[in-house]
DNA sequence: CGTTACGTTGAAAGGGTTCAATCCCTGTGG
DNA sequence: CCACAGGGATTGAACCCTTTCAACGTAACG
């Protein structure tokens, strides 16, 4: 019988996302250095925290299935969000400089996360010359995300707004090797929203409008893209955004 | 005489801005050898860019005098404005995971940086644990930056969002040695405008109140906060954005 | 099957934007 | 030294969109 613990405890090497994930651009031995590192966590159901404002930073945590919401409030998300993470992503490099966690990641849906204890990432880095790099491009894509985030809040209308996150998500969604135009998204409105710097009833509203003019549907937490074309359109990408779209 | 240059030239050893620039927890000696990569350069006048979107990454830039208002689009500033570097502050980093720069810096005042060949300073910080947590904590610190922006964007009323933006430059002058309440201020209220994702007008009249009130002044390129309590409740300040503010 | 939380829909109200006119400061040239 | 031009700042009024508050519908869970 093949050993149950063997897909929860997957290697590195062998993991789908390593494309997306630390080991891109490193080699094989470097690799297995890192994946000496990494220790798989038990699922998180949802609504668990990973780690909470004021906690002290350990280490930083790769998402293998699942998802989180990020804010800025010990509470489990109520106030303002400020990112979710996905399949793929890394958390936590936020508290690097501080030493403490400056915000709280709740699971928002069933998830599995690897950790790597950061002092001994340091320590690797140091030795690995390419790591080091992605550790510092790591911190880039998390300022490119933030970035969006500003950019997105920086746009007038609900629908701008609205439809430039769900072409981002969709993008994102590519990336993984997922259908683009229809994918799962455990996210709630109220989620959306507050990320958004909106309120639920604007959400729903616009989401409704989408539907009505056949650009997209969301329902039943499946989302599907029928016109990306005017969804782009709605959006207002320009070639800055586009770029912030495709890092 | 003096060698007139001496000032213009002045080592990293000597800089008043060493406490808030890379130098920050470096000894001695690596500090001369990060010194060694650091070329001034000439001023530049208001209005010219250190840098311009789709340029080569090739350096970091700290800022020694003057500041800079940066912009995701090659013109100078129409468009929205993403960061405001004052002296001490260090730019260019945003660039460090695609090697092309995805920003426009455009002076605000006559500025003079010192320049730091990316290359080089990579090589050191694998020799340098020290600087390397250094250039981690840079994009940390960037990463804070944009956050803080995020947190502004996210603001519902004009009200706020000014407030708590006059409250971190206040919070940053201090951080550099400089009056808190009283300070000379390069930036046109469109560029804060652009920045907090209002209008000139709606600044203006904002800031009118401001004065209605007795909270602060801004004439001729001169803030004056005269009730800092009343500011800081009108920013709606936090524990969180509380850290964000000194960080 | 009922409870709870989330989603939807409606009408009213508030605040920022927009557009336009005027003012003010700066720097320029006569 | 003064006059003029230009860009930015101010002020006013009308409009539009989001928020707010409230009620209702609906999906998930025990």
């Amino acid at each position: 019988m093949v050993n149950p613990i063997s897909l929860f405890n997957a290697s590195c090497t062998d993991c789908g996302l390593k494309k997306l994930c630390f080991p891109l651009g490193l080699d094989k031995g470097d690799i297995l250095r890192l994946d000496a590192l990494v220790k798989r966590k038990p699922a998180l159901q949802k609504g668990e925290a990973l780690f909470h404002v004021g906690q002290p930073f350990q280490a930083v945590y790769a998402v293998r299935a699942g998802g989180f919401k990020v804010s800025t409030v010990p509470a489990s998300g109520e106030d303002k969000i400020i990112g979710f993470y996905l399949p793929g992503d890394i958390l936590g490099v936020d508290a690097l400089s501080t030493g403490t966690h400056v915000s709280t990641a709740v699971a928002i849906d069933t998830t599995t996360v690897c950790e790597i204890p950061f002092s001994a990432l340091e320590r690797l880095s140091l030795q690995i010359p390419s790591l080091n790099h992605q550790l510092l491009a790591l911190m880039s894509k998390e300022l490119t995300d933030e970035r969006m985030h500003a950019e997105l809040l920086s746009r007038k209308g609900a629908e701008e707004r609205l439809a430039l996150f769900i072409l981002w998500l969709s993008e994102r969604q590519s990336r993984r090797g997922f259908n683009a135009l229809d994918f799962r998204l455990g996210l709630l409105h109220r989620d959306v929203a507050l990320y958004l710097g909106l309120t639920p009833e604007t959400v729903s509203r616009v989401l409704a409008r989408f539907a009505e003019d056949d650009i997209l549907s969301w329902r039943n937490k499946q989302l599907n893209i029928s016109n990306l074309h005017k969804l782009h359109a709605l959006a207002g990408v320009n070639e800055s955004v586009q770029q912030c779209l495709r890092a």
